[in-house]
Order: structure tokens, then sequence, then C-alpha cells
DNA sequence: GGCATCATGTAACATGTTACATGATTTT
DNA sequence: AAAATCATGTAACATGTTACATGATGCC
């Protein structure tokens, strides 16, 4: 029924009317990591959910820049109850660093060390991210929006906890225990 | 370059020769948990991989159902080495339960509760999963690819005790904590 | 004979990304 | 005056899902 992107806007207009740009910009910084939305997602889906009732803009031309501020409808809070109350919750996880580990075994151990700790890097940004965010801000989250963010955290802390002990296995063994097509010797190609 | 489903297909052929429908059963086995891929589009892939000389395909009608197996070229390994050699790797996570947590002010504490155990359930199914695969073959896949398997299973391991946590913080409030609209009052906009 | 599994696809739809395009206002 | 930020979109492309469609073979 509500899309994707439909129903984070239809969530965070929930607390206050925001424009296209501001709702952009607080979905980065907080559902961000495990929800993220783009412009150009943003703004057909707030004319969709005007058109359906779901939202209203107005023009806010307020000394300010003119912008056009949605704020949710009743039928959209009802909207956006159904679609919480919807027990279906369906989540992915796509890592393409991790699949170039799984298919890793014609590389050397330093080329997959590299690898590792390439992964390794990129969630330790993140999770220095997320712990800024955790210190600067605990007044702008209700308590469900921390322990949210305390599970991005934590995520990105076992992460990176995994990489150092997978960094440390590889580093333990000899190059020879990576050999080339172990596998696909055995029964015939 | 490369595309998803096209970089799996790639690394699995690596191994030894497949149908599509080997290569969908092979990736739910393994990499299926970060790395999906289905029917509708393994096929057209693979004639794509196969336009570009980066797969082979035999009709294979030796006793058994007729099926096409696909090899992977020479110009296809070399493309997949290729792949494996570009440090890029983005990784993405999505969550629809933990959106509408996020989301959960106006939830009573025992519909958030249900949320967060439906969470939990879902991930021990899966964890439940993986800790098989890892008992029932280990002989069949590599290092890499048990401690890739490793990965998901403590990630898995990760989520399911961020729901204990979690489900412990809130059974331990008073229902008034989470009060409608905290938020919203303070300076209007 | 019936059911599970093997086997291969198409069509319609939904979702989402990147690059392009523009311009006003505020801050430095 | 220049740069950053606010502000809103479109177009082309890529990706991917679900439902539909079909039929052979192997196993009980």
């Amino acid at each position: 029924m509500l899309s994707n992107t439909g129903c984070v806007i239809l969530g965070l207009l929930q607390k206050q009317p925001m424009s296209g740009y501001d709702i952009k910009g607080h979905i980065d910084l907080t559902a961000g990591f495990f929800f993220p939305a783009s412009y150009s997602q943003i703004y057909p889906e707030l004319k969709k959910l005007e058109a359906e009732g779901l939202v209203e803009g107005t023009q806010a031309d307020t000394g300010r820049r003119s912008r056009t501020e949605y704020a949710i409808t009743r039928a959209g809070r009802a909207m956006l109850a159904e679609w919480l109350a919807d027990p279906s919750a369906d989540s992915e996880l796509r890592d393409e660093g991790l699949l170039k580990f799984f298919f890793g075994g014609s590389l050397t151990r330093e080329e997959l060390l590299a690898k590792v700790d390439a992964m390794k890097s990129m969630r330790a940004a993140e999770l220095a991210r997320l712990n800024e965010l955790a210190d600067n801000l605990p007044e702008l989250a209700d308590e469900l929006q921390q322990m949210t963010l305390e599970f991005g955290i934590s995520f990105y802390e076992y992460v990176i906890s995994w990489c150092e002990q997978t960094a440390a296995t590889l580093a333990a063994r000899p190059e020879a225990d990576f050999p080339v097509d172990k596998i696909a010797s055995g029964s015939g190609e």
C-alpha cells in the first residue's frame, strides 16, 4: 500500500510539516543508514501522497526562500497507523565487499587482507558518524530513535570486529593455505 | 561493468559449470543472505553474459532432463578478476521492521514489544538455517566461504541480542514514558 | 498416477540511482 | 563576489520483484 519512500515520508511528517529538502536531510541524518531515500524519489512521492490525500502541501514564502511545506493529513495518519500495525517487515542486506571476499579464492592473502581492511575502514567511518550523532543530538530524538541509533552503532561495531577477527585468521595462515580452485578439481568439469 | 547478478553468476561458475537452476540453488544456500538473486534475473543475465562472451552455454541432454549448462570462459575469468581487483564495494541494509520501531512513538509498549519480538523470531529462523548449513556442509565450502557464513551467523546473533536488550529496556519502563508526539510540541514550525 | 523437483522463461510492475538542469538566498 | 546551502525537479537507465506460464523427469 505505502511504498518504502512513502512510509518514511509519512513517518517524518508525523512530527512536523517539512519540505522535500527537509525530509531528505532528516532521513540522511537518522534513518538513512537502514532506509535511504533520494530527492528523485522524495519529490515525486510527495506529489503522489498529495494526490492520495495523505499529505497536504502549502506554499510558504515567509521571508525565507519559497518552499512547499507538506503536512500529514488525518487520512495520512490513519494510513501510517495501518502500516505500523501491519506485522510484515522485510529486511535485506547487500554487501559487495563480502561477495568479493566470498569469491576471493584466487586472491593472494595480501589481497584478501586489503579487502577486509577496506570493509573495516568503510564501516569505521560510518560508525564514527553515528557516534557523533548519538553524542550531539540526544534531545532531538525520542527514545525509540535513540535505540534505533544504537542498533546501527552496534551493527557497525560488530562488522568491524568480524573484519578484525577475519584479518587475524588470514594473517595467521601461510599463503599456501589458499590455493586457486581447491574445490574445482574434485568431480569432473 | 558487471551487474550484481552478473558477478555472482560468474563467481559461482568459477568452480564448475552449472545450469541457471543450479545457480539459483547455490546462491540461495550460500550467498543468498547477503546477495539474493531470482530466476527472472538469472536467466536473462546468463544470455547477456553469453552474448558478451563471458560464459558459454552447452546443451546437456545426457540421459537426464535437458538443460543448458554454462561454463565460464577465459574472458569471463578475466572479467571476474577485474571485478575482484576493483576496491569499490557498496553495501546496504534495509529493514522495514526497524523503521516501524523507529516511528513507533504512537504505539503502546505492548505493540512495540510485539514488533521487536517479530524481528527477533524472523532473525532466529534465519540464524537456525545458517547454523544448520555451517554444520552440514563444511567440506563443500572453502575457508573463505565458511568465514562469510560466520559473518551471517554472528550478524543474526547480534540482531537477536539487540532485540532482547531492547525488549528488556521497554519492559522495564512504565507505559507513560512513551507519550504520543513528545517532540512535536517544543519549538513551533 | 500424483507430487516434488528440475528446468526455463516472459510480462507487468515497482523501485531506485545517476546525471542533468536550474535558480534563489544566505553566509563568508 | 564567491561559495555553500536551500530548493525542486526531470530523464535515462538499471535493478529487481511478483505473478504468470509451461512442461519434463524422477520418485513414491
